[in-house]
DNA sequence: GCCGTTTTCGGCCCGACTGTTTTCAGTCG
């Protein structure tokens, strides 16, 4: 016979609880960002072009999950860029798991001219010429229409464009640099331009200045009467391998590790204006000149005009004023708020690093550590901190020497000792445990009850399917031991396309159960990205930044978490580690 | 396709550099 079901409810929902094969964001904008490439090389209105890369930026920054707020009937049409048509469209595609549209192009352009598009120096109308003219609809046959001249006779192209197409063939890539590599490249090129005579200001500028956590590119600007001094200067770098672009004002270099760069030189009333226009963002821009059109002003890299007369562009604040908003800090240049912000006075004091009071996850001769206990308790005290946590591996990482029950005992009695005779600084025994691919953590819940500060991070088995990572997350979260979760997103994004991770129920957990989150400052990855660390700070979640330092020079990157942070709109309040010591402990539940 | 203190049409940021042209289109940031 049939029972009767009753009407499942769920104890408790939460409002950022998705269902699990929800299409996240990034994948939604990717979606978008195809329609707008493919219909460019349709030769389609550009301005319609437009409209889907502003609305696949918008939904890549949003903070919350498009699908969620489908599920919740949400208006779309409240959203920047999103009006009835695309608002249509992305309800059917959170529906359905697929545009139609997409299909649809996809059909008419064969998806090998996409990555033809990717080559630089071919954009959407030489793209479509190749594939309408020659057929060409991969790189493959790029290739060899290029070597057999084929290219070359086409009207509007000739032989340097054959032969910079050749050139470019193997360099097809997305490629990011992580910042601190950007910054090991572009240090001494701006000692040396700053010691070039004729010289005056030099300024990085563009995401490195944005402080984002990966670049693109590097944008350097410097002040100079005549432009030649500086772009000879540079030429020479022993680091330049090559000079891909060289005009008046503006050149493109290649450096070393492919990494490119571009040298913009400016007049000095200039300068404010073009440390605006060039550090960006270009969605920040845009907004900037449209304000300055409504106000009757021109705005460009050399200043801001009414007609033919400048009246401002020495100084950022005036370019700032001249369009009735205060200064925004680079960080915070992405349109992603920034402007209603501004207006309504409403700019967030950000966190600075003279804020951070304790450093809760570092290593120590006992696992992979280059210094012991001692050592790193002196150098945090030096830099001024008032507490650290000691967290070592646990015995699973066993290529880190990672610690058992016996020695993390032990181990925790030396810290006991170094702290009885340590002034100044405090010291919490802590762990960074292992989440093992059971769901279970390295460590029984005993041992780690013994602890001030345990760190649940996962660090391997993150090739399994999404759905048994998510359930090993959330049984750390649950374990009453655990205090937070170390460097949440950056192993698993590391090794998996972040589609998959729906961070909406993460987040969700880890607030009901008051587990902290971290912002890992370790330079050798990247870690919760910004618009996910915002995220979690919109649901009231406390974070952590921490350096996992493992030499007590690696505390210095305490600095990067901070970058990280102030990117996220973070302010001292919404960092655990910016209270005194028993102020944070009273945030860590009771185990 | 989006948007609106010139609001339902008619706009949509702006300039530098390259390679192809012979005055400019395409690409890029």
């Amino acid at each position: 016979m049939m029972w009767l079901m009753p009407e499942i409810v769920p104890a408790r929902v939460s409002p950022y609880r998705s269902r699990r094969s929800a299409v996240q964001n990034p994948t939604i904008a990717e979606k978008l960002n195809d329609v707008a490439d493919l219909l460019e090389l349709e030769g389609a209105n550009s301005f319609r072009v437009r409209a889907y890369r502003n609305a696949a930026r918008t939904i890549e920054s949003l903070t919350q999950s498009l699908s969620d707020m489908v599920e919740r009937g949400e208006d779309l049409e409240e959203l920047p860029n999103i009006g009835k048509d695309l608002a249509e469209k992305l309800t059917a595609l959170v529906n359905e798991g697929e545009l139609k549209q997409l299909q649809e192009l996809k059909q008419r352009v064969p998806p090998g001219v996409l990555d033809v598009l990717r080559i630089d120096g071919l954009g959407p109308k030489k793209a479509a010429t190749l594939w309408k003219e020659l057929g060409v609809t991969d790189l493959d046959q790029l290739q060899a229409a290029a070597e057999s001249g084929d290219v070359a006779s086409l009207k509007g192209f000739g032989k340097k464009t054959a032969e910079k197409i050749l050139a470019n063939i193997d360099r097809v890539s997305d490629r990011r640099f992580l910042r601190v590599d950007a910054r090991n490249m572009l240090e001494p090129i701006l000692e040396t331009l700053r010691a070039a005579d004729g010289i005056d200001q030099v300024s990085p500028a563009g995401s490195y200045r944005r402080r984002r956590e990966t670049v693109g590119d590097l944008d350097v600007l410097v002040t100079a009467k005549e432009s030649k001094v500086a772009m000879d200067t540079l030429a020479d770098h022993e680091i330049v391998v090559e000079t891909l672009s060289r005009g008046d004002t503006k050149m493109r270099v290649r450096l070393e590790n492919d990494l490119e760069l571009d040298l913009r030189v400016v007049p000095e009333q200039s300068y404010g204006a073009a440390m605006h226009y060039f550090t960006g963002s270009k969605a920040h821009n845009v907004r900037v000149r449209r304000r300055g059109q409504e106000r009757d002003l021109k705005i460009n890299e050399y200043g801001v005009f009414r007609g033919d007369e400048r009246i401002a562009g020495a100084t950022e604040e005036e370019v700032f004023e001249a369009v009735d908003l205060r200064w925004i800090p680079p960080e915070l240049r992405e349109d992603r708020g920034e402007f209603e912000a501004a207006e309504a006075g409403e700019l967030p004091d950000l966190i600075e690093l003279s804020d951070i009071r304790g450093d809760l996850h570092m290593h120590t001769t006992a696992s992979d550590g280059k210094n012991s206990i001692r050592e790193m308790a002196e150098a945090a005290k030096q830099r001024g901190l008032d507490y650290i946590a000691i967290t070592d591996h646990s015995k699973r990482v066993s290529m880190a020497n990672g610690l058992d029950a016996k020695r993390l005992r032990k181990h925790w009695k030396e810290i006991d000792e170094i702290n009885a005779d340590l002034d100044g600084i405090e010291v919490l025994k802590g762990i960074e445990c292992d989440i093992l691919e059971d769901a279970t953590l390295d460590l029984d819940d005993e041992v780690l009850s013994e602890g001030d500060w345990v760190i649940a991070v996962l660090h391997y088995g993150l090739k399994q399917p999404s759905k048994q990572i998510m359930k090993r997350l959330l049984a750390a979260i649950e374990n009453p031991h655990v205090h937070a979760i170390g460097h949440p997103t950056g192993r698993i994004l590391e090794k998996r396309p972040e589609a998959e991770i729906d961070f909406g129920e993460f987040f969700a957990a880890a607030k009901e159960h008051g587990v902290l989150l971290e912002i890992n400052a370790g330079p050798e990855r990247l870690d919760l990205d910004d618009v996910r660390a915002k995220a979690a700070c919109e649901h009231g979640i406390p974070l952590v930044i921490n350096t996992d330092a493992h030499s007590t020079r690696g505390l210095a990157n305490m600095q990067l978490g901070v970058d990280q942070a102030r990117r996220s709109w973070l302010t001292k309040s919404d960092v655990a580690n910016t209270r005194t010591l028993k102020q944070f402990q009273k945030l860590l539940r009771k185990s």
